[in-house]
DNA sequence: CCACTGTCACTTTTT
DNA sequence: GTGACAGTGG
């Protein structure tokens, strides 16, 4: 069963080892069989292993096929889960040791959680929140967290701004207060802890015995010191990954950890899996070819185990209706004349916004389908309410959360009387938390209106007594659902078709508690269920259904494998996405070819490529061009002649580049998508499957009237000429915007003056004296300067 | 002072 | 399709 390499990293016992699989090598298979082997053998007891994979998804596959083998007994003993859950688990117990005011019912912020509190730090700070957007600074506060970097070890000087340092001090600082932890502070403080507690240290470390680790090219520096110091002990580390396959760098993953495991680990042990068991041939060729173009990475190949296969399909369509319909039209094909079925068929995309055209073709050819990710079911509005009431009876200290409800339902406590509630709070008591405001009648009492007082009054009993008697998590939410008037407002909804939908989601959220309690050990727990909610992902959702298409994000489809595998809009500004176009550096391409590696090898028996000439966005119709890694997988493909030219061209150019910088400058650059300028002094051509397509659509006009927007009608197209998009509504400064081009002095009214660096529409590269923005051209309110 | 309505800008990838 | 914001009516 097992071959040579994968038997050897089974039976590996003790000291470090660096297993490098590419792609359908039998990584997760080589981990389980690891743990059983290990056990199995009475090696080591099953509460001694910890085993730290990707996803919960994949943590409970783990157990469910060990359980298998070794029973559940053995198996539940196992520390098996994310990092996140994993640290989790460690400071729901340690925390309080480390005196930082933290308790063990601490809450986990969600991102929007993070966004509303940096924006309340950034006004607390009398900081003007359109100059200091929350979102910038907690990218950079999350920079700094996954570097290793707390408030204390940074100074003024390390920012680009004094401010931001400011701001990353009194946001942590509001997080404790309010008892909660952003999904950063989860494994930042679980790295404090281990390093300031000897005692924890030193308890952890004896007890792991033996640490393994899935997907390690994507963990960050603070990954790799938690797990460097939990195994120095032992120093029985077991780590599994594929550089090729690192696509979380825009959460700090750094696949550099990977490349020096044998630096930090001298007598590491090095097994290479490159036999691979899951794509064909053909497949594996065009993912080979596409990989080699990185610069930095481990020289493998990826050796087929399973003859060649079917060719790969490229397929160009006029437009994006078109190209849905290509797809739906070929799935149905497929099962209908091949038997395969619909769950044995993935699209897989790059970015969610894409799943909705896909959706909704499948649901006109009555084809069965399952979303993974976008909007994750604890997101939606009704759902984030109701547990609002639960994250604050667990921890009243989270008055983020305890301010979304007071006023939902509405109880007639607006903004201002919010804002009196906590400046009161903060001034009477010389800082009174908000829990504590409300139930405090000095404070109380200042409110305007009696009604007002009462409401609040009511609501403060209500939190009380809720608090105080245990109950099932499914009784809790329904008590508060119905006693808080939640219900009764809900029933009030005009519209229809949105009440019952929240309704349903009630009663799901009702049902998972009840699933909760069905496995949990105190059904009463509120923290086991909340934090089983704030740390799941939808993909860990995704269940063996053989009967539905599936549709998810390539990030979505990491560590799955589908027999079908279709890859749409392949195109330059969607796969490459547009940010990492517009990125200086060649790192960010080189993660989009890591990614399309991974979409390319999720396949295993055949895979398709789509093509749409012509795209809407929000404000008009684009014009396509190929992604170059189509191109780049040219001679794999089963491409029109035009198109192999374009391989060929491509490969020459690249390979002057890499020659001779210097011989670029003559040659079109082929990072820059055509220009939707008027002005712009010189056209630039068409690549050359555009202008196929801009005359199809030029005669399919010639006929009937097609359904293309307006825009797209155009008449007469120039040749050479990208079609105008439809203008946007707010005409002037659009109209200014439109006639930008690369060189431009522009003026903008809070940013001052800067000049345009680069233009890919809808987006421009502005520099100004404050540093590098990217503005969408149409709708920044820029203006021309001469 | 609260609640409702219309307008506008924004949309990579996720634990 | 969403969410933040401003303006208006009760």
């Amino acid at each position: 069963m097992l071959n040579p390499s994968q038997k050897q990293a089974v039976e590996h016992l003790h000291g470090p080892a660096l297993v490098l699989a590419g792609a359908g090598a039998g990584k997760t298979r080589v981990l389980t069989q690891r743990v059983a082997y290990l056990l199995d053998r009475n090696l080591v007891d099953p509460s001694r292993i910890l085993v730290v994979t990707f996803t919960n998804k994949a943590a409970r596959e783990m157990r469910e096929r060990l359980a298998k083998l070794l029973g559940w007994e053995q198996v539940k003993q196992i520390w098996a889960g994310t990092f996140h859950a994993i640290c989790c688990r460690i400071l729901r117990q340690e925390i309080e040791s480390l005196n930082l005011g933290y308790t063990g019912q601490f809450a986990i912020y969600d991102p929007k959680d993070q966004e509303k509190m940096m924006d309340l730090t950034i006004r607390s700070l009398n900081l003007d929140p359109k100059d200091y957007q929350a979102s910038k600074l907690l990218q950079i506060v999350s920079r700094l967290k996954n570097s290793d970097l707390p408030p204390e070890a940074v100074s003024a000087s390390d920012f680009e701004d004094a401010f931001q340092l400011k701001v990353y001090r009194q946001y942590q600082e509001t997080l404790r207060l309010n008892n909660a932890m952003d999904f950063d502070d989860i494994l930042f403080l679980t790295l404090r802890l281990l390093r300031e507690q000897p005692d924890a240290r030193h308890r952890l470390q004896q007890r792991f015995a033996q640490i393994l680790v899935d997907e390690y090219q994507d963990t960050n520096t603070v990954q790799f010191e938690l797990i460097r110091l939990l195994g120095d002990a032992h120093r029985n580390i077991f780590v599994v990954g594929d550089v090729d396959q690192s696509i979380y760098s825009f959460r700090h993953a750094n696949f550099r950890i990977i490349l020096r495991f044998q630096e930090d680990y001298p007598d590491a042990r090095l097994i290479k899996l490159e036999e691979n068991y899951r794509s064909t041939g053909r497949i594996l060729a065009a993912a080979n070819a596409l990989i080699q173009r990185n610069s930095e990475r481990f020289d493998k190949n990826l050796i087929a185990t399973r003859g060649q296969g079917q060719p790969l399909r490229f397929v160009q369509t006029l437009n994006e209706d078109e190209e849905s319909a290509w797809i739906v039209k070929q799935i149905k094909k497929l099962q209908e004349q091949e038997q395969i079925p619909f769950g044995s068929f993935a699209i897989l995309y790059r970015t969610n916004a894409q799943s909705r055209i896909y959706e909704q073709r499948l649901i006109q050819y009555g084809v069965p389908y399952h979303v993974v990710g976008g909007f994750r079911f604890y997101d939606r509005r009704e759902i984030k309410d109701l547990l609002s009431y639960l994250y604050v009876l667990q921890n009243p200290l989270d008055s983020l959360s305890l301010k979304r409800i007071l006023n939902v339902p509405k109880r007639g406590l607006g903004a201002k009387a919010v804002e009196m509630l906590e400046t009161s709070a903060s001034f009477e008591g010389r800082g009174l938390t908000l829990w504590d405001a409300i139930q405090t009648e000095r404070v109380t009492a200042q409110l305007p209106s009696s009604k007002a007082q009462e409401a609040l009054q009511t609501l403060a009993w209500q939190l009380r007594q809720w608090r105080q008697e245990p109950m099932p998590v499914s009784e809790l939410i329904e008590r508060v659902y119905h006693e808080s008037g939640y219900r009764a407002e809900l029933e009030q909804e005009p519209d229809s078709k949105k009440r019952v939908d929240r309704q349903e989601n009630v009663t799901a959220l009702i049902q998972a508690a009840l699933e909760y309690e069905a496995e949990a050990e105190d059904k009463t727990s509120l923290t086991g269920f909340l934090e089983k909610i704030a740390l799941f992902s939808d993909t860990d959702n995704l269940k063996e259904q053989n009967q539905a298409v599936n549709l998810m994000t390539v990030h979505g489809a990491k560590g799955l494998e589908f027999p079908m595998v279709f890859i749409p809009a392949v195109e330059e500004g969607i796969f490459p996405h547009v940010r990492s176009i517009l990125e200086e550096s060649n790192g960010a391409i080189e993660e989009e070819r890591r990614l399309m590696y991974v979409a390319v090898t999720r396949a295993q028996d055949r895979l398709f490529m789509t093509f749409a000439g012509q795209r809407r966005n929000r404000r008009g119709v684009v014009n396509s061009r190929l992604s170059r890694f189509v191109l780049e997988m040219g001679e794999h493909l089963e491409l029109p002649g035009e198109l192999l030219a374009d391989v060929q061209r491509y490969n020459y150019e690249q390979r002057l580049k890499k020659m001779n910088l210097k011989g670029v400058k003559d040659l079109p650059d082929l990072t820059d998508l055509p220009g939707e300028s008027r002005s712009e002094p010189e056209t630039v051509p068409l690549h050359p499957a555009t202008r196929r397509i801009a005359q199809m659509v030029q005669q399919k006009q010639a006929g009937t009237q097609s359904a293309l927007p307006a825009s797209a009608q155009r008449p007469a197209m120039p040749a050479g000429r990208v079609p105008q998009p439809d203008m946007p509504r707010s005409a002037p400064a659009a109209k200014a915007a439109a006639a930008l081009v690369v060189g431009d002095r522009v003026r903008h009214p809070s940013l001052g003056d800067g000049q345009i660096e680069k233009i890919i529409p809808p987006l421009a590269k502005i520099r100004f004296a404050s540093g590098v923005k990217t503005l969408h051209l149409q709708s920044a309110p820029i203006e021309k300067i001469s």
